[in-house]
DNA sequence: CTGAAAGCGCTAACAA
DNA sequence: TTGTTAGCGCTTTCAG
């Protein structure tokens, strides 16, 4: 590129009339170094503007002090913040960070962990992953890895976690605490198992609102899926008083139907949403949501990893959160 | 970790019952090698679960086959957009992407430049740096660098935006033909040198409005930025009719000002956003927005890298590409 | 306090 | 077609 070779350590050495170790011992600021020499050093170092590479290093070290994150969706603000709180411990613990995102394919995200792991990464976090469980355990035969934002058991891989269940019960029991009893449930997943639906339809249940159990199976997570799901709603013979969203994407697109049928909230219909991202917080949406604690699981997921990573082994641990829930603006008794 | 070392060349090739070197040829994919023994090294390596090391690989090849990609802040959707351009074509020039946050701080985005570089990165892609020049300047000794959503100039470093004076034009020539003339804006950076402020300025005059040009200074790309600064102008003798933000975020902050005010959009005021990000196409919302080219800035990006890693030296290209208005139902006549 | 030497895991000539 | 050899840039004993 720019000309010349990149100046190496042994360049470094020559210029400082030192040897390659003396250099060395500098670059990680060791005591026992005569502070001319350590100067000279220094100034070698600017003027070449060398900059130790991590590949030489960490093949001698075998360690990378860098821990590798992959999150499923880049779009969606749920990682951000897991990240952040993931971000903010692992500097303290003395790692740095790199990101992968998985596109949302389920094959982008099994060549990033492959990625990942040629780069011989300390450690490895899945956000929400969708890789098959083969790669999965593939990965942990050689790195630990940590999943946050989902329960999967899978040997030796701990996971962090919200409440699901609990978080959709929350929300059932605000709305039927509201007098609500036409609860319905716009669902994120055709699985089935998906425990905010699984969550919702227990605590109607509970709640003796068995059978005005009503849900939209599909992959609503987006605005558009929200839109369509409370169109159907709203076609029912008898439209739900009270709406439970699978996700504050899906809530919103749900308003806009709501929007265009001329249909008032909270005065006509109750909408809640989850995740309490940041979309359920701006002012002209004022989202009734379900909050789980995304610094926090990003804090343990990084302390889980930093556990395995130092010898930590044994049986996979499942750190499960609990949810809670922020009421603004969307929902009132019907 | 798990156990023992990782398996490396050499024990694949032990355990292949062939030399190193031909387990080199069979990972790389070589015509030249018997059906027999490269059957030997496949098996070896599945039940080794071996995995070259990327960091003796590009020990050797001195290069990574890896470009970093810095993004100022993961919350921002814009960068996911531009970032998706990006990888598709970053891929099919045969490079994977390594993603770091800067978290929206200079100190942690040059730690993340550093990161990268230390990595041996074959380019780097900066979006919307915060970086100093000084540390840009020194990063591109080594690497080449691209930058992507600002205009910086740089010796060596070719950049990708889009034309931000010719967005707001766009915005201001929209709300004059609806027949607006009290068009305000709200900043989203205090620095003097803020494009799209100048671009609004400059078109006010060159619509005969520049004496009614209106601004609110400040960092206000937030949704609260935006709610405060649209209840100052709200408190103006005479408010505007028409309010262009600085992004999205802050024009729906502003929205949620006027809910709370009472007032009608776009009856009573017409607000327009920039960036078209995927908030300003949420049915409830529906903004009218200046789209930038994301996915096109992404690839022209890569594109630009590509052409500096191979050899393009050379003064520093700027592409600029052209901003289109999006109108949706936020805007009409006063 | 400083230097010499060995080797981390891999590739790339070059031989065979 | 396959094996041997010599490093890539760095850290780390071990001597001096």
């Amino acid at each position: 590129v720019s000309g010349a070779r990149r100046p190496t350590i042994h360049d470094v050495a020559d210029r400082a009339g030192v040897s390659k170790s003396l250099v060395s011992l500098v670059l990680r600021g060791a005591p026992n170094v005569s502070d001319h020499r350590r100067a000279a050093v220094e100034r070698a170092i600017t003027e070449l503007g060398y900059r130790p590479s991590a590949a030489a290093r960490s093949l001698v070290q075998r360690r990378t002090a860098t821990i590798g994150v992959l999150v499923a969706d880049l779009h969606n603000p749920f990682f951000a913040e897991v990240y952040d709180g993931l971000r903010a411990h692992a500097t303290s613990l003395g790692y740095r960070t790199l990101l992968g995102s998985g596109d949302q394919l389920s094959s982008q995200e099994e060549e990033t962990v492959e990625t990942m792991l040629e780069l011989r990464v300390d450690g490895l976090v899945l956000l929400s992953p969708r890789v098959s469980p083969r790669v999965l355990r593939d990965a942990v035969q050689t790195t630990p890895v940590v999943i946050a934002g989902s329960n999967l058991r899978v040997p030796r891989v701990d996971t962090v976690s919200s409440d699901e269940a609990e978080g959709t019960a929350l929300a059932v029991a605000h709305l039927v605490g509201l007098g609500h009893r036409r609860i319905a449930h716009i669902a994120g997943s055709s699985s089935r198992r998906d425990p905010r639906r699984e969550g919702y339809e227990a605590a109607m249940r509970a709640s003796g609102l068995g059978a005005r159990v009503r849900v939209i199976i599909g992959d609503h997570n987006t605005d558009e899926g929200g839109y369509e799901s409370m169109r159907e709603l709203l076609s029912d013979r008898r439209p739900p008083t009270a709406v439970l969203a699978n996700n504050d994407l899906a809530a919103v697109g749900a308003l806009g139907a709501l929007d265009e049928a001329g249909i008032r909230v909270p005065e006509d219909i109750s909408l809640v949403g989850y995740d309490n991202s940041y979309l359920a917080g701006i002012r002209h949406i004022g989202l009734t949501s379900v909050n789980q604690p995304r610094l926090e699981m990003g804090r343990l997921t990084m302390a889980a990893l930093h556990r395995r990573i130092t010898g930590g082994g044994g049986r996979a641990r499942h750190e499960v959160l609990r949810p809670d829930l922020v009421v603004r603006s969307t929902t009132a008794p019907p």
